[in-house]
DNA sequence: CGTAATATGATATATTGTATCCTTAACGCT
DNA sequence: AGCGTTAAGGATACAATATATCATATTACG
């Protein structure tokens, strides 16, 4: 399971989310904010109308769909949160308080017990390894990232017992 | 690019699905073979409504979306479709006519421009290499399918000629 | 300040997918 | 063949996901 933050971690990855954006030359505003910070909260990937519910649920204004889906795309253009598009779901990156870097190899394990996401990075041994199985038929690879499902750590040891 | 079917090939390809859900105990009536037999001639992947609006256009009677849905579930459990998530579409298997076998290690790999599908095999080294990334975390794989961007092979030779 | 670029609001609509209830077709059995 | 059971499909409604478009507001910056 993905662990909760509590505000003050939030507050320090909400930072490190706005410096990110500056060294692109795009802000973090708001509404961004509030979008990112929503999604930060949750323990797994939330769709696009929920963070809708989420938004207009924490403040007096209402955001229309339209915006949130904006947000959510430059979001995710600054890597700051990452789309799977098995379930169409939304999840706030892993690295945004490090100062890991993405190289389009990023891997999402999404847990069939908890729904939890867990973001790791491609080895360079399954790297190669893709690649030589598209090379076979001929394909030269633009993009690796993509959705694993299994069972996680809890999830694994939880089975075991009670039930 | 993937290749057209002549009539003959498709009706190679029909029996050979007919013959796979016999061993099911299920059955391949009209409108599956209907819905499959569009797949099957489409060389890129095809939505639920489109597969809708090509079986409507082929035929008096119309059929409902949720007969579309219903069937290619159907069609999807008896692995002669696959859904592809990342854009929502579906193609019809690469191994119907041979006696290929499914392990739940079947890759795709998504032209960017061409649209076209190549369905591949895991290869034991990129599966052992996934499933020990996976591992590294805890996460115990239950499948492994997923989608691939690329160019195939006939997009990149024209790349260079031509525009 | 004025203006261009960026961001958001508002509204409409397209696309994808499910729920539900009912009718029809196939199957298994005496 | 007749009858009950199960599987398949039709009809209708609607939910969930996503985009198009035009108007308004905010920000950057000369």
């Amino acid at each position: 399971m993905k662990k909760q933050v509590n505000p003050k971690e939030l507050d320090v990855l909400l930072r490190a989310a706005e410096v990110a954006c500056a060294e692109n030359g795009a802000r973090l505003t708001q509404r961004r904010r509030q979008v990112l910070s929503e999604l930060m909260q949750s323990s797994s990937p939330l769709s696009a109308y929920e963070v809708l519910d989420l938004c207009n649920r924490s403040t007096t204004s209402t955001m229309p769909a339209m915006s949130v889906y904006r947000i959510l795309d430059f979001l995710e253009q600054q890597q700051l949160v990452h789309r799977l598009s098995s379930s169409s779901k939304y999840v706030s990156c892993a690295h945004i308080a490090c100062d890991h870097k993405h190289f389009q190899k990023t891997h999402f394990l999404l847990c069939d017990g908890c729904s939890s996401v867990e973001e790791v990075d491609a080895t360079e041994e399954a790297s190669e390894a893709l690649e030589k199985m598209a090379k076979t038929v001929g394909f030269k690879l633009t993009t690796q990232q993509f959705e694993l499902s299994g069972i996680c750590t809890t999830c694994q040891d939880s089975a075991g017992e009670g039930l």
